[in-house]
DNA sequence: CCGCATCCGTTACGATACTG
DNA sequence: CAGTATCGTAACGGATGCGG
């Protein structure tokens, strides 16, 4: 599979709406967080990521994102097993996005979610 | 219903799962939006707005977001009709992610929405 | 074993009709 | 105007299977 934009509905041409198109789910973000955090990481590696995402969400989230060019392949073409993804310049540019959203929910979640971490 | 957190199962203590548990959808970040770009908004002016939310899933979201205090009604004891909604202090938090998400949006997903405004 | 794909029950979404 | 009720569809989530 090639495609790559055609596999996003596009709701309208906001720029906002658009990121939301692609980042407006409850695990994409949450991939690139781990792979931000930690570096270069396996499929299995992702499983195993504190919040319990299944398999097959996960692969096609890999795929969305790697169709988008958020992430990639250490190898790109070599086969699948222990051949980690990585953020690209694209994913990485998304750094700022979630220490904003850490800052934001320490700030403002913290009356409804009082286990929540303080310091990251 | 006067519940708060408790309408969110919080995946992980994590702040930034916890800012996704609260704001990763399609929707919610985009009735922030409407309310910081226009200021305060009615249910109908918020439904007319570009992308097209259906009437049920906007409530839906508007009750949750009002229990989390980041938006809450103008005149709080008043009756629905007429009464708008707009940001709180928290909401209006969002408003530099929501642009960090508008440039990144026009630097990476250009080549894949050719039609997107470009400027903002 | 690792990296998925498939099956299937459950949940969320979305369009429309309807109500106070 | 501001929602709620209903119902069909799509997405999610867990279990399992299967090739390399």
């Amino acid at each position: 599979m090639e495609d790559a934009g055609q596999g996003i509905d596009w709701r309208s041409v906001c720029p906002i709406s658009s990121a939301l198109d692609v980042l407006g789910d409850k695990w994409s973000l949450l991939i690139i967080r781990d792979l931000l955090m930690h570096g270069p990481r396996t499929y299995t590696q992702l499983l195993g990521s504190g919040e319990h995402i299944s398999t097959n969400i996960l692969a096609t989230r890999l795929n969305l994102l790697v169709s988008l060019k958020l992430i990639e392949r250490m190898v790109p073409d070599a086969k699948a097993r222990n051949n980690a993804f990585r953020v690209t310049e694209s994913g990485a540019a998304l750094r700022p996005i979630l220490d904003a959203f850490a800052g934001w929910a320490q700030t403002y979640l913290d009356e409804f979610h009082a286990d929540m971490l303080k310091i990251v």
